[in-house]
This record gives C-alpha cells, structure tokens and sequence, in this order.
DNA sequence: GCGTAAAAGTTACCAGCAGTAAGAAACCTG
DNA sequence: CAGGTTTCTTACTGCTGGTAACTTTTACGC
C-alpha cells in the first residue's frame, strides 16, 4: 500500500505518466525546446544530445522529434534564431545612416560582441554536425548574405561600380567574418575594438574596387 | 575435418586470424590508414565512421587506434595532409612573383581548384566533429594564416604600410576562402575565373589600405 | 450516456558508433 | 622449450539518434 512512485505532488522535474496528459495537450511548444536547446548547449557545449535537450524542456524525445524534428532540423532551427538576432544587432549598428567606414567598423563589431554573447551556439551552429554539412553550413551562411548582397549591389550601384560581385562578396564576407569571431573568442585579451577597426579597415577599401 | 574458417589462400577482404600475425607485424602503417580514410569520405562523404575506415584498411578498430589515434585525432591528421595540399598548389601558382593582381587571382583559383579535387574531403575536415570544434577548425586553419601572416607583414612594410593587420588579415583571407570555396563546389555552373577575379579584386584592393 | 476512434503522451527498443578490455596466436629470449 | 612479450582480433560497454509499441485522455457518433 506504498505511495512510492505515486508522485502527487512531487516537484520531481518530469512526473508525468504515459498516456495522453489531462487537459488535452501539454504546454510545450517548438519555442518551448528550442529555449531548452540553447541553455543545453551553453551549458554543455556543442555536442548537447537530443536527449539532455528533451529532458532540460522536461519532456522526452518524441516530443522533441513532434516538435522540431531530428539533429539536422534543430540544428537548422537554432541557426535560424542565431542569425535572426546577429542581423538584428548589426542592423541597430548601422541603422539609417549610409554606408561608410565608421559604420563598417560599428558592424563588425556588433557582430564580434553579438558571436561572444552566444558563444556556445554559434561554435554549435557553424560548426557542423558531420552531415547535411555543406548544404547546413551555406542555407546559415545565406541568411545573412541574402541582405548583404542586396545592399550591396544597391551601394555599389549608386556609386557607379559593378555590381555583378555581390554575390560573391557576400559570402565573402560573411566568411571572413564567421572566421574572425571564432578567432576572437579564443584569445579574449585581445581588443574588440582594434580587431573591428582592422577588419572594416580591409573590408572598406576591398568593397570601393579598383582605384584607378 | 572441414577447412570452412581457414581462409589460406582466400581472397577475402580481412581473411586474418587473431593472434600476431606471421611475420612479426602488419605491413600497415599511418600512411596507410590516412590513405583508406581519405578513400572512404571520398565515397562515403563526411561523418565516414571509423569502424569502416578499418574495414577500408584491412584492418580491425584497434589498429586504427593504435596508428592514429581517435576520431579527433584522425580529423586532425586528415587537415594537415590536406592543408600542405592545399598550400602547395596555392604556392606553386604565386611561385616567385612579386604580390600583384594578377598573382592573387592565381591563387584564388588555385585554391578552389585544390578544394573541388578534395571535395569530400575539405567538407570534412572543415565542417568540425561536434567536438574540439573552435580548437580543431583554428588550429587548421593556424596552419594556413601563420605563413600567409608572414608574408603578409613583410609585403606591407615594404610598401610603407602598417603591418600590425597581419594576423587579423590573415584569419579574414582564410575565412574568405573558406566560405567562398564551399559556396562555389555547390553551384558548379559559376566559372572558376570568374569568381577567382572577383575575389582577388576585393582583397587586392583590401590589402593596399587606405587610398587617401 | 456509452463505446469506439483519434490524439498525445511515455516507455522500450533497435542499430550504429567511439572507445577499450580481454583473449589468441606468433615471436623472442634465456 | 617454457614463459614472457608483441601484435593482432574478438567481444564488450556506454551512449546516441531515431522509431515502434503501448497507454491514457479526449472527442465524437448514435
């Protein structure tokens, strides 16, 4: 007549008993394990398991699968979100004003500070999950070049140059950048600031073309 | 009395009974194994598993482990054959000249030449294996900026230049190339000169620094 | 109201893989 | 020639991604 397992009221993180939960359905959403996702990973590093992911949102796996698929889609989903907010905090950094070095320097740097603030998500989010790889690592990549190219070619436009390079530019870019802020984050005394002001000191004079 | 099981003159694949072999050792070495490895990504693509990297050898796991080492050992072994590869051709395509255009153009196209001949390969040792991430992915590409940073600082002190840009520079260049490499292997139909021109425009006029 | 189908969970399992311990055969040394 | 050393293979463990099977609640037809 033990009550052992019975858990009533326990605070126990995860009581729940097979079956369809009272109430219809649970209040777990994709948001919900994307959330739990992401303090895994800062937490445990890149390499967090789909399971430590299904517990941390106090669920089990299958719901993870229901709600946001398997390895590769979740690890679509987060760059989605990472990149998401990367484009914002660089968009706030050069916002209105027309393109010119300051604000080159300003980008980079937000984009430097925006890397070392999820650390964690964006070694897991570059850094591949030994398959899909290629194809993960460009539909990332085009998130933030996508944009990029239009402003650039518009730029470009409007100044009298090429503007047939945007393409390639872009992800130029975003290359160089994905590689400085891995390069960043691994020796913290060196300053931001400095390492913004070189890098838009490379990319101003590169994007202005020839100067003859 | 049956034979079945003692494979004497068998051409299966691993035919080899347990116990040391008859005379003395193995004749597979290191190279031996990189070589099978390099064959299985090659067919298999990334995230090739170890265990069939042995079957490629004719070996068994142990002496994978016994050769070189771990997952994260084989990774990195397979990125310093493939980063001398690599610097080779690029080197051969500037030999001698002086840093011009012309000559960065060359090596632009040499190195995505270099990187669609290893495809496979280049996608695996630069997509990371969800461990050792940030660490494994600068240490190759260290291999690649450290020679690059000299001959960086040398050539904008000879032109009067600042040279103190040279490291970050040179983690931008190898980003650059990087994302501009695996962006191109997945639209074959854009041609190699073209984006070779357009790449070393942007540096080309990056590297010479302030026009005023 | 009641029985049955659908919905929405959990448990239990499978296959594959990295890494290692234990066992087996040949060589070597006194 | 006997015991120890070398050098393999086999067999195992632990973990992970992914899925099938089972369980409970809700919804619906009559």
């Amino acid at each position: 007549m033990s009550l052992v397992g019975q858990t009533v009221g326990m605070s126990a993180p995860s009581p729940r008993r097979p079956g369809r939960p009272i109430g219809g359905q649970l209040v777990i959403d994709r948001d919900h394990v994307l959330d739990a996702a992401e303090r895994v990973i800062k937490r445990d590093g890149p390499g967090a398991s789909l399971e430590s992911v299904a517990v941390e949102a106090g669920v089990t796996k299958p719901i993870v699968y229901d709600r946001v698929g398997g390895r590769a889609e979740l690890a679509d989903a987060l760059a989605e979100r990472l990149s998401d907010r990367m484009l914002e905090a660089t968009e706030d950094a050069i916002a209105g004003e027309t393109l010119n070095q300051a604000s080159l320097s300003r980008l980079v740097r937000a984009n430097l500070l925006a890397v070392a603030k999820d650390r964690e998500l964006f070694l897991y989010v570059t850094g591949g999950n030994t398959e899909q790889t290629a194809i993960g690592r460009l539909s990332l990549a085009e998130r933030s070049t996508t944009p990029l190219a239009k402003t650039l070619a518009v730029w470009r436009k409007s100044q009298g140059f090429d503007a047939k390079v945007a393409d390639s530019w872009s992800f130029a870019i975003v290359g160089m950048l994905q590689m400085i802020s891995v390069w960043w984050i691994s020796q913290p005394e060196r300053a931001v600031d400095e390492v913004a002001d070189q890098i838009s000191d490379l990319m101003w004079n590169g994007l202005q073309g020839p100067r003859k």
